[in-house]
DNA sequence: TTGTAAGCGTTATCAA
DNA sequence: TTGATAACGCTTACAA
């Protein structure tokens, strides 16, 4: 019984006779045998291990996202698991952990870059190290992405906005250099602009991506001297300290102000105001990227790089009421309050009216 | 310039002559070498890798544990990181994770356990691996454990409902085998028989631990006969379950319904109702379980087990309210609407009238 | 049908 | 002050 043996049993590698396979199976149980992954990573120089770089675990986002990739690698078997890393949207903290994945020798990588270090993972895919950026892109560094329509989604949500009246916006814009949130951005002022207007720079409050500084910018955004009468915040943590800068000051939601968010909550019609949001499919985004990595893993190496798209939507609920007559801008029509009063976009569909935003298999 | 030499500069294990050692950096930045991290393993049997296992990551609360571990973690240095495993509280995918775990030789373990396994954990750290128990403990294994003051906090919890006059009181009990639940139950039947209510069983409704789940509990709950005026949830689950369950049927709370959750939520005050909930300090569990992991990896390797009991706090906020005159079962008492009204047990400090329960540093 | 032995890339011992 | 070499435990080509 010789350890090649062994290995062939264990592996089910080669023809190894009933007798003798069962002689060594119960040793190995007598034995308590556990094979080696570490001497067997080593021989096979390959690992079964992935690496994943979100900014915060605690963000309920990206604890979704991590259990969709976490939830399809488990289903691969074989030995697969996932090291977690939280960047905290540090440049040189993502690079050290970046460097502590290469040595652990991962066999891939899904990541949710901070937007620092596009050399280093350019480089890194040159060498053959599979990657899949999630939830942001990073243009030319040549990964595969999965990620969601910020852009036309952002413009829905605005442009809703617009048709309940508001012509005086505010957007909370987190402070990332990820490409999601200048996404956002950028389709909030083309909705703006297609009713003819500009963005205002005191209505454009930029935060640091926590609770806190999002209750600060909140503060801000409302301090202005004409304040604006509906508020697009571009992530959840905006999301919250808009929500709990509103509740500090006693204003209520949808009469004092009209709000649409960016991402969905799991408790979102469990308490008051329902919020009106654009719910991304995080546990699908976890999903996919996991699935492209494995493409890449098998046979499609060297295959162009793909970005997927996933569809975030637009879920109309209670955050968002038309405007009042004369509580607008000189300018402003008054609309009356309908949430059937605004239209889709040309040629795309209407947004849902929908009560729950989870997209989580059970 | 040898192998050893090389090993030496990486890891200042030896005098190295300044020539030699610069010629050796050289080298290393010029060929982009970098250590491989298994072969060390292999050779120093010892990985710097720590399994983490809990039921769910989408779960805040283990969200939050996590991130207080890993930042431990990271913060040590040294290649260290963290493999996660989702359990979904299911005793065979638990299992299964330890194998894997254990053939990727972890140094040590971090586990919020589902309960049935208990022999393999006892064994397994009979053969000298470091294990903690998260959250939840299991009598005779010879662990160490971090756990919260359930029972007390509960029964603290309950007190304040029965100061309130609330009597009839229902319990949404997630159905897990876990001791944190158990204790919690424990902790609420104690209270309410020393004000002299002994459970009545409709009142006792056990759900299995998802948000789904804890809706239709909180249905059956709330569709008994004679409901209760007041709700005990043991989990976020069931308080979101709960939550979900009376804005379907239009009910608010606290004036048709009091309620007290376990487990605290970032949007807490952000959002109506301000729940009143037993505050869980999520972040310090997961640092401190990672803090008796690290002495243990150190000197006190066969020292005696040890638990750290972390203190969970009631947060008085606005879900709750006095019982009024004629809506409790006969036998109740004309309580006065004060929040005052509630006196703490005897020697524990007055519950915090808290607006915000993060115990996050940043 | 099974065994022998090389080799994965380190680290640590011993020798020089 | 540095180098040669064994060993960690596995997989796999080759031999028997």
């Amino acid at each position: 019984m010789s350890s090649a043996t062994v290995s062939h049993v264990i592996n089910s590698s080669r023809y190894v006779a009933p007798e003798t396979r069962k002689n060594v199976l119960r040793a190995i149980k007598d034995l308590r045998y556990r094979r080696d992954g570490i001497a067997r990573s080593l021989r096979r120089s390959s690992t079964g291990t992935i690496g994943i770089m979100v900014s915060d675990i605690s963000n309920p986002f990206f604890a979704e996202l991590v259990r969709g990739l976490e939830d399809v690698i488990y289903a691969r078997g074989e030995q697969n698991n996932v090291i977690l890393c939280n960047t905290d949207e540090d440049v040189e903290k993502e690079r050290r952990y970046l460097d502590v994945l290469l040595e652990k020798r991962i066999d891939g990588l899904v990541i949710a870059p901070a937007g620092g270090n596009r050399a280093y993972l350019r480089e890194l895919i040159l060498k053959g190290m599979p990657v899949v950026l999630a939830d942001r892109v990073l243009s030319g560094v040549g990964a595969d992405a999965v990620v969601v329509n910020n852009r036309e989604a952002s413009r829905e949500a605005t442009a809703y906005l617009n048709g309940l009246g508001h012509r005086r916006v505010g957007i909370l814009k987190a402070a990332l250099s990820a490409s999601s949130i200048e996404e956002r951005f950028s389709g909030f002022r083309e909705a703006l602009e297609s009713v003819g207007v500009s963005l205002s720079a005191e209505l454009v409050v930029v935060s640091r991506s926590d609770i806190e500084a999002a209750c600060q910018a909140a503060r801000h955004l409302l301090d202005v001297p004409d304040p604006p009468s509906a508020v697009f915040a571009t992530n959840n943590f905006m999301t919250l300290g808009l929500m709990r800068t509103i509740a500090e000051r006693g204003m209520s939601c949808p009469e004092n102000l009209s709000i649409v968010g960016f991402d969905d909550f799991p408790w979102a019609t469990a308490f008051r105001p329902h919020l009106t949001v654009v719910s991304q499919p995080a546990y699908a985004i976890g999903r996919e990227a996991a699935l492209l990595l494995f493409a890449r893993l098998g046979e499609g190496k060297d295959a162009p790089p793909v970005t997927k798209v996933l569809r975030a939507k637009l879920l109309i609920r209670e955050s968002c009421a038309a405007v009042k007559h004369g509580s607008g801008r000189m300018g402003d029509r008054l609309v009356r309050p309908s949430t059937r009063e605004w239209c889709s976009p040309a040629g795309a569909p209407a947004p849902q009216l929908a009560s729950r935003g989870s997209l989580r298999p059970r």
